[in-house]
DNA sequence: CATGAATGAGCCTTCATTCAT
DNA sequence: TATGAATGAAGGCTCATTCAT
């Protein structure tokens, strides 16, 4: 009884939180990050200026809480996919599906200008940064996982740890998205990617 | 006499001019681009603001000037250095090299920073860019040259295409030089460099 | 039944009044008058801030009610130690006592902070001052027994009426207590005090 | 030739800074000091808020640069009136004199509005208050003056320092101004001063 | 060529207050 | 009585740009 009243309360602040976050996301794919006011969010979710306060301590927070939950959930969806996969299946071969759906998930999913900010985010290393590189450490351990198999299985010979091979493979992979930011359209991500890392895999893999 | 006082009107001008690019320059390898205001600048110069714009049409033009000149100067570095190898030394030898050369120069002479500034703007995919992506097509060049030898050497064997293959290194080493950018201090980025090329290296050897 | 809830909710109503009321009190003698927002004030209680307005009819009206309540028990105080002091001691003795008093409660028990706040709110001369500086009166009085004491035993001899004098005397001791605050903490409010009546007295003593 | 267009320029700068400041002045006379926005001095002033920033660099800068000034050139007028005195004159009567003459400018020339202004940016503390208590410092060497030189000639009698004798006259002065702020208007300012110091001075002279 | 005063839109943030529940 | 989401005016401040001299 008492509790419903505050309920309907607690969801309609909710609503307007998500909205703002929406519209916050939105603008901030088309436009990127410093480009999107304050005023310019609030005018799209249709609230006022006092309200995205009342919401989010400042519009750093809201950025951070952008990021941290947009990159949240891709984690599970790579692993998800590589444990999806057949169990004996070539390590080799498991990278690569894993670097194609990355490429799908990045072109798909979040899409570039999107992957715009996130970068330039990392680049300007705010705060909260951290918990977005450190997302990586996700990733990394679904590389590991992998190519540990690899080297365990003879598959992969290589004079590098374990730990500085993941590093490589990352840096990688976030390279060559790194490139498709910037020349989008110009660029088939999947296609370079999977091309690319023929090449890091024919390195490391045993003649 | 009315030859003389314009000429030297213009070289003062010059002279002007030139202070402001380089006060530009430095502010912008210390704190970045965003946060160098025109104020910072002319301050820095010595002049008034309205002597900047006399100079340059915006802020931004003088952004796109700076960067074309300033990655201007690296591709010839770049190409002596090679140049400067021996004739008959491995091509893997001689892409080990330019390599070292590259983080060689990122790390010393033109610093993080400034590189933290070169990648931001490529992301904002500002007008001008493309002269700077075109930079590339200096480096491009210099990869393709030592890639054709080592081709023709028999060196390296891939089912590549020598344009393909080239574009792969220079991602490569863009995607490095950018993880070297925001994990700085904390990444060496010669050492990293070098272990990832010689994957990429082993990959594309014949065996 | 139907009159006990009401009773019981009135009850509550006046704990969460208080409740408020001593948050507010405590937040503004640590950080003054201006800098204590209403949600500052409403979480230190923890209540909503719905709850302020419903006990309170502005940040104003908590502001005088805090102030004329705040003061109102000093009076008290100081009367008590007059009137605990030995009948027959010379009146000088006595104001010198009562200077020294004032300045232990204003020193221990007031605080800086908070008469800086009643000095601030003096010099606004918002609604409700006038308790504040009606306040005065009681200590009008405390004075004004002790000067009348010494009038009729022949210890003070004075042109000046019975209210004059009492008013220099206020005075006085609320300019002494005004620097204090402004010097705080380069400055002994009890030394500087006694100091300043000793010479006051001697003005007013007969030879 | 050179200097004489930019003179004009300098000029008219001077003179928007000067209504600048005036209009502040006029504004923080009649309503306190953080009632009065940038926007609002501005707008008076008839210039837009850009033109602010440029001659002061912040609004707290005004406020100092306005105190200074304002409290800078008291000192020499009462500095001039004590001078205009005959030499031989009493120093308790040099002292009145003073006492009236401060009396006049408070009442007369800086108001009691702009008084509270200067008390209350005293409670508060901000920085460049220094300036302002130190201000004080100024008086101080006059009312030093006058008292040594009631001392040497046997006038008065005190067992305290010149020093704390000084400090003591300047606090009772400035107690009485601020009781007179507090009060106004049913406070006559000279009269009670005069009434006041006549019981100090007899306190501190000799029978 | 050089100046620097002036501009004004825009920025992020704060906060006392209202009102439907 | 209590809630807390919503408000919106106001705050101080920044900065690229213009223009008369």
């Amino acid at each position: 009884m008492e509790n419903d009243k505050p309920a309907r309360k607690k969801v309609k602040g909710e609503t307007t939180k998500r909205k703002l976050f929406d519209c916050a996301g939105q603008l901030f794919g088309e436009s990127g990050f410093d480009a999107v006011s304050v005023d310019a969010i609030v005018e799209a979710a249709g609230v006022s200026k006092g309200t995205f306060y009342v919401h989010f301590e400042s519009k750093d927070a809201l950025i951070i809480a952008f990021l941290t939950d947009y990159v949240g959930g891709v984690d599970e969806v790579y692993k998800a996919h590589v444990d999806a996969l057949p169990e004996d299946a070539a390590a080799s071969d498991k990278l690569l599906s894993l670097i194609a759906k990355i490429a799908d998930v990045l072109t798909g999913t979040i899409g570039c200008k999107k992957m715009q900010i996130v970068y330039k985010v990392l680049l300007a290393g705010s705060v909260g940064t951290e918990m977005v590189k450190g997302y990586g450490r996700g990733l990394y351990q679904i590389f590991a996982n992998v190519l540990e198999q690899g080297i365990n299985r003879g598959e992969f010979k290589t004079s590098l740890s374990l730990d500085e091979l993941t590093k490589h493979l990352v840096i990688a992979i976030r390279g060559i998205s790194y490139e498709w930011c910037i020349r989008h359209p110009d660029f088939d991500l999947k296609e370079q990617a999977l091309a690319h890392f023929q090449i890091l895999l024919a390195g490391i893999r045993g003649r």
